[in-house]
DNA sequence: TAGTGGTCTAGACCACAGC
DNA sequence: CTGTGGTCTAGACCACTAT
């Protein structure tokens, strides 16, 4: 066998390409996938090579494996943790509360090397960046900076917000795939401070999030919340 | 070569060969460890077997890679999974750092009127108070304010908490029914901020959590954590 | 250029599940 | 028993880094 020409491993091809059928529903929760010795005829590579690719997704949970029986797709697990991927709006107005949002900046860019690697992307790459500032009954709560992978949401500018909020929209185009987050308690630079309409000596209580769809970062977001009016909250 | 006669695999052996002396402290964090070719020689087994364990310790943060260069030690984050009702002193452990703690109450003590609608108990019930500092190779990292339902672990006030932590103790007599949990960014009372060695108008990184347990409320605690030093993080 | 990791092969033997 | 996954080999070629 010759070696892939294409640039992405085989390996990956083959973890794609399950993805995606899960995706569609060609093989549901519970249900069995092909055998190791199926997929590695069918791709025309060797069984080691299918072998990375089931193994690795079994480690990130999407497959369970059954030594002597078979592979399987996972459950997808019930994550009412603190992020349910919930939109700001959604939460205000279930408070009962009115929700409006400010929209500071909304452009295209290209990645430096930073942010490169944050999307494991190639430098000069195109993103998009917003900023948004969420009220609650005219406080202001929370101040969304947003970067986006233009690949996922290619009309990401076009959007309007004030209808839609970014997670909303990204939601409905990028399948999500998992998320990463970290939650922790920062002094906020001025521009946030005065976004907020706090003193730049208050703390913030900072969410970062990283979401992936299609094996890509999608999106990755701090929002930066008013240590003192706003705190996270879950139970499971 | 033959294949192995004990029931781990090979590549689990090199696994927690370089776990172990990562925490002897035999190559520190930015070191390179040998190269694979070099551990195929020392472990007599082909390269294969240890790339696959090498690479699954940079799946898992421990190790980092560069083509062409070498693999090196990573930096150990401070995180805690949030998810996990994981034990501190676990949680430091498993990084490989030394875990310490400080007891500075451990009373009994009568629901007062707050309390005891917290626990969803009779004003005057029995209640038990604990205040714990934990260090991390001796710098404050948390602060543990704890009360605790009587009745669901009636011989707290006798526990050792420098070989067990609360945690773990509770963990072992009272199954865990559900949890909620709040988190917030909160400038810390003074006697919080003294037992952190920090300035009280730094800001602390606060849990909030009530556990459950055999239908009552068996733990409700409060965790401080130096906001510059503490994150909680996750994923899924 | 020599050394490193990244990937892949075409076999192999084993343990386990299900018929 | 057959078919499944679990592991391992002894090579190979490639891309990249450091010198």
């Amino acid at each position: 066998m010759t070696t892939s020409l294409s640039t992405t491993p085989v390996f990956q091809t083959i973890k794609d390409y399950l993805l995606r059928e899960i995706q569609k529903g060609t093989w549901k929760e519970g249900d069995a996938i092909p055998s190791e010795a199926a997929l590695a005829q069918q791709f025309n590579v060797s069984r080691m090579t299918v072998n990375r690719a089931v193994r690795e997704l079994t480690t990130e949970q999407i497959l369970n494996r059954i030594q002597g029986s078979g592979t399987y797709v996972a459950q997808q697990k019930y994550q009412a943790t603190l992020v349910a991927i919930k939109s700001i709006a959604e939460e205000i107005r279930s408070r009962g509360h009115e929700h409006r949002s400010e929209l500071h900046e909304l452009v295209e860019v290209e990645a430096n090397e930073q942010l490169a690697q944050q999307f494991q992307v190639q430098p000069g790459h195109a993103l998009f960046h917003s900023v948004i500032v969420h009220f609650e009954n005219d406080i202001a709560i929370q101040v969304e900076d947003r970067w986006v992978n233009s690949i996922l949401a290619q009309d990401y500018l076009t959007q309007d917000f004030a209808t839609k909020t970014p997670n909303e929209y990204l939601m409905a185009v990028a399948p999500l795939q998992g998320v990463d987050y970290s939650i922790e308690a920062v002094i906020p630079p001025k521009t946030i401070a005065d976004m907020l309409q706090i003193s730049s000596k208050e703390s913030c209580l900072v969410l970062h999030r990283k979401t992936r769809s299609q094996n890509q970062i999608a999106t990755i977001v701090t929002m930066w919340h008013p240590g003192n009016r706003y705190q996270f909250t879950g139970s499971f």
